[in-house]
DNA sequence: CCTCAACCTGAGTTCAGTTCAGTTTGGTTC
DNA sequence: GAACCAAACTGAACTGAACTCAGGTTGAGG
């Protein structure tokens, strides 16, 4: 378990401008669809530029990956700490994962729509880092949902099941949600929420 | 709703085996990961012949994701059209969902990996066609799960729910499968599928 | 004010995808 | 069985976006 550090801000850096713009670009264009070179212009800087903070467009993408994976974590641990009863932190924990800004909605669309580059080795050192890092994160958070599931079987609240299963279909169902939700689409997130957080407890507890 | 014709295969025509080929690379390695002169070697063909079968690259995934999804949508139709209960209907459905051979977990792999490309319009004509298509398949398939829960709950075997949502997340929850499943993996198939039933039997009617 | 590392740039390279300008193949017609 | 022609194919050239290179600029700390 080798962690990333994140290399300190200059007082005058730009990364957290170009992963804000890239965000931007890559979550409503798409990965593919966005010029590496429009990125660069919309911060302010020649693309040459962003060779001196991201090694190549996809480091770039697989950092963005892996900042949302720990931030979902994060979210997941916070929600959940609290709670005793297991229905209560199940509950709390899909909530939480609806509890999100607009930036967060794109981050979490770009994480689903490349979560296959995560299967394949890179090339590149940097690069194959957060690869590693990313994927090792993807483990931990089924991990949490896992955990929670056993959690709760063992206590008699939940009916023995495959928590494995059960917890990697439970989180797929919720984060399937942002491959087709939109803000400005006729759904509000807390209707979603509230309708998913019912259903997963149904498939849990039932 | 223009339906693509396929185009009638000559004698000596070689798309159903560039389909194939691309299906084993795309799967596998992923679509930007194989180069399109591989599919090309792999059917013992010059690069540039590929251009007489598709228009691009992206037309031939396009293609993929198309033929998928009108795999998808008749099987779901085949497998519903005998069951009078609902209950039954629904499992029947989800069976059939992951009754499929090695070749069509690949094409449903990659069609999971790239929804987000139905997104945006493309710039050349055969490829806007499959994509629109294919969008259109999205939708068809969306309506078959969602008519199917607005059966059950208006013969009262499921209790009123937002049939569209609750739709989305039955489908979203199922094909969520094809992100991490393998073939070669710990999981069979067959177990996967049980649960899943039961979960989205315990979703939609408790 | 001097220094040096962080930050940036324009010009050039690479390479996969694609286009072009034809050539081959084999079934059909007379 | 020769002529024809559309489908099938090819090698060479082109394109454009990602990336490299060889330096130039800037500003915070000494």
């Amino acid at each position: 378990m080798t962690r990333i550090v994140e290399p300190e801000a200059g007082p005058r850096s730009k990364r957290a401008a170009i992963l804000t713009a890239a965000v931007d670009c890559f979550g409503e264009a798409g990965f593919d669809a966005t010029k590496w070179s429009t990125v660069a212009e919309r911060v302010g800087i020649g693309q040459t530029a962003l060779y001196h903070y991201f090694e190549s467009k996809t480091h770039c993408l697989l950092t963005i990956m892996r900042l949302e994976l720990e931030r979902s974590h994060d979210r997941f641990v916070e929600a959940t700490k609290g709670a005793e009863d297991p229905v209560e932190a199940l509950r709390a924990a899909v909530r939480a994962a609806y509890d999100v800004s607009p930036q967060e909605v794109l981050q979490m669309r770009i994480l689903q729509n490349h979560m296959d580059l995560l299967s394949g080795t890179r090339r590149s050192k940097r690069e194959e880092a957060e690869r590693v890092a990313a994927r090792q994160l993807v483990q931990v958070v089924e991990r949490d949902w896992t955990n929670l599931l056993v959690k709760g079987m063992s206590q008699g609240a939940f009916p023995l099941r495959d928590a494995q299963l059960l917890g990697s279909s439970v989180l797929g169902l919720i984060v399937s949600v942002w491959r087709w939700y939109r803000p400005s689409g006729p759904t509000p997130l807390a209707e979603i929420s509230e309708l998913i957080e019912g259903a997963c407890v149904r498939m849990v507890a039932t």
